[in-house]
DNA sequence: ACAATCAATACCAACTTGGTATGATTTGAT
DNA sequence: ATCAAATCATACCAAGTTGGTATTGATTGT
């Protein structure tokens, strides 16, 4: 599978409705109506943006939330970490691995790597780039012709 | 977290010691007790192993394990397929997209493109890799340089 | 003051995951 | 043939995670 969690599929979906909604401050009702999720859970998901700050939210009469920047400056990365943490491929792959397999697993460091390849393919897609269709052009551009890149990838 | 199950670790750890052992055969408790795992877990692991054709099952006495091609030929996708399925990051990203958020659900096309994108990176570490740390030259290399990639990602 | 709205927490059912056990089947050696 | 060494196929269960909901409290505008 290697799924993300419906909380965050749900988040994407918000996000993605806040965005067409532009500046429109939107309560947790309107969201569950235009999305088809109940409130209770829209309420869930919208603390998990609010969290992460990717949504701004006014509380008390006519409150609500809309988004804390651009479409163009939230990627997938961000709402992924917002519901689920940081990425960890494996538990090797966080600061402090300890393997209970005390072996000489020395795979370690590279799923460190494996990591960070995936987290920068994953914060190149914009809320933006999901809701247009030119994600592939996009994503093809930048990763083939972007060179700060590798310095990423030589930790 | 966006994580992998720890049998898909575990396959990868016992893949790698299968690797050093080169042609011999292993059987389950040879492979329990190098790796510190459990041998009725191994067990688990290698029929997911076997199933998925990634190694080959000898039975019966001096029967065991070993691998069922060079570890330049197994890929990280191999076995996260293996053990978890198709890699779906959401379920709008099978074939059979059916959400029950019946709304203008657009960005299910898009998701389409970004398992696709995970996948090309996953596929591209290889067993070898992982054991030897020139992961991050060799999958620069290839994902810049390469041009193929271009046409998988034009679906 | 009051109503609208978010915040924080707690709860629970359903599912998934990790680990183990058991009996059947296959193979090689004596 | 017989027996021991192995894998195969299942089934099971405890523990953790996830998804969804409810409840009570805090904040804001009118």
């Amino acid at each position: 599978m290697l799924k993300i969690s419906k909380l965050t599929d749900y988040g994407i979906v918000v996000l993605n409705h806040l965005a067409q909604s532009a500046s429109l401050q939107q309560s947790t009702d309107d969201i569950g109506l235009a999305t088809g999720l109940a409130t209770a859970t829209v309420r869930k998901v919208m603390k998990a943006l609010a969290d992460a700050g990717l949504v701004i939210t006014r509380r008390g009469a006519h409150g609500g939330y809309r988004l804390a920047r651009s479409p163009l400056q939230i990627s997938v990365l961000d709402v992924v970490e917002a519901f689920e943490g940081p990425v960890a491929l494996t538990e090797c792959s966080t600061d402090d691995h300890h393997c209970d397999i005390t072996e000489n697993c020395s795979l370690a460091s590279n799923w460190g790597g494996i990591n960070q390849l995936l987290m920068q393919v994953l914060s190149r897609v914009t809320l933006e780039d999901l809701r247009n269709p030119q994600v592939q052009d996009r994503l093809y551009r930048e990763l083939v012709q972007q060179s700060p890149r590798i310095q990423l990838l030589n930790l």
